[in-house]
DNA sequence: CAGTAGAACATGTCTAGACGCGTTGAGGAG
DNA sequence: CTCCTCAACGCGTCTAGACATGTTCTACTG
């Protein structure tokens, strides 16, 4: 070993209150703070600790556990225990659905991965007919039917993103918007092509742990959490012409907006 | 018991590839994503799953940690394990530090709060001549001493943010803003009266785990995410006047914002 | 009747060990 | 030299039990 790492962890303190694994936490999580233990080193082994502070292998898992969920290690079946890369993020500016980029000829999504260098791929696109969710039904205003479109978002190939846009039936109906593939500038482009000039975005924000499926489908490390957005497509009318639910590995994305002070 | 939770759980299959605490798990997320659990009812005893499904007690508990870390239970020692409580979130819109809010004489949180119906308070208010974080100074475009000014905000006596704010110390010594009380509007009101006529503001928002004392500060369940927003206030020479470190219980909040579509 | 000690019950921490399965590298077979 | 087998190692799952500590309610004491 080059560096004595589980050397260098201290012992512990038969007398504090602090659980012993929460002291080995402790030491550990000081490890990756201070330095000492790089993203994507290993950490000692479950025996190694085992070893090197005289308690039982359980203890040092529940240790592991918590770092974990933490979200500052990931453990590899097999391979060990690494101190958690941090993945590459975006950056989302808040013009990022501005005329001037989707006159480009392309989607937000990939226009914006494309001008960071990264390279982007679109997954698993599924156009149905479908009930809204009720929650996007009270903002289209309608809880008939819409044309609902399903897809997933990748960069470099690690999925990142899922989303699902409902626009109502009446507006894409025979429209490239129900197609697999709605052309250049996607589906924004068809919809002002369509006579419905876009006004503005409505979006909000959430933070949560992520459901079972959504682990799943973003392959998710324990202890990363995931953005929610919903966000709302507004027509010069006032009509709300789209909402998009939105899922987001919150590790791979930093999302940003403009304010006004007036 | 009015209701017999616990017989209605199911049984394990012991053919299947999914690890019995799994099995465990999703039978009782299933039980409350039905509505068979509610908010805030009590799940069935470790003790009476080990009878139930014949595992040990181990295996139970790993079922109920995986549980909460979804963010979906939370155990208190001693009384039992809980379907975790939506706390009301706070709804943000992305005009809430518009000029006209501002000079009805209140803070940006407390005004927005009120008008929620929540009591706000603010809490361990210091005031310090500080050096920024490197990535504050970037956003200052200086690395000199800042005054900081950190605070927490709770909702209902619920500890909900914290937040820093550095401002150069050139605008700020000597005005009420280095006071721990800045008057009525708070700071934003006393940088335009010293002729820094606000702008906008550029808002980060980042989603993580909470690192220890965040846990600590906001009194976070396990399973709870945090939101980081970032938020630097230029004002209309183009100049950054302050930047704004926060972090927020993510199941407190949700963040609205508009873009433009132009 | 009020107050309290204690039992019963709840989760928290820890031990010691067993078996399973994915990964890796050394050494032998061809 | 190449390929394959297998042992060593690493984490994943599970058992059975012990003791600690917080909570609640009962029943006894004064």
């Amino acid at each position: 070993m080059s560096h004595d790492v589980v050397g260098e962890l201290g012992q512990l303190d038969p007398t504090s209150d602090r659980a012993v694994f929460r002291q080995i936490a402790d030491y550990l999580r000081e490890a990756i703070e201070r330095g000492r233990l790089h993203e994507g080193d290993q950490l000692p082994s479950e025996s190694q600790l085992v070893d090197h502070f005289g308690v039982s292998r359980m203890t040092v898992r529940n240790s592991l556990q918590l770092l974990q969920t933490e979200g500052l290690v990931i453990a590899e079946h097999g391979k060990g225990v690494f101190v958690r890369p941090r993945p590459p993020v975006r950056r989302l500016a808040s013009d990022r659905f501005a005329r001037r980029h989707r006159e480009q000829g392309k989607a937000a999504f990939i226009a914006e991965a494309e001008q960071a260098g990264i390279k982007p791929e679109v997954d698993g696109i599924v156009v149905r007919e479908d009930r809204p969710p009720k929650d996007v039904a009270a903002r289209l205003g309608s809880t008939r039917k819409a044309l609902s479109r399903r897809r997933r978002y990748l960069h470099e190939g690690r999925p990142v993103e899922t989303a699902t846009s409902y626009i109502p039936l009446d507006i894409a109906k025979g429209t490239p918007i129900a197609e697999p593939n709605p052309g250049p500038g996607g589906i924004y482009a068809r919809l002002e092509e369509a006579g419905h000039t876009l006004d503005h975005f409505d979006e909000e924000v959430r933070s949560r742990m992520p459901l079972p499926e959504e682990i799943k489908a973003l392959h998710l490390a324990s202890g990363t959490p995931v953005f929610h957005l919903v966000r709302t497509a507004f027509d010069t009318d006032g009509r709300a012409v789209e909402v998009c639910d939105t899922i987001m590995a919150a590790d791979a994305f930093v999302l940003g907006y403009r304010l006004p002070a007036r």
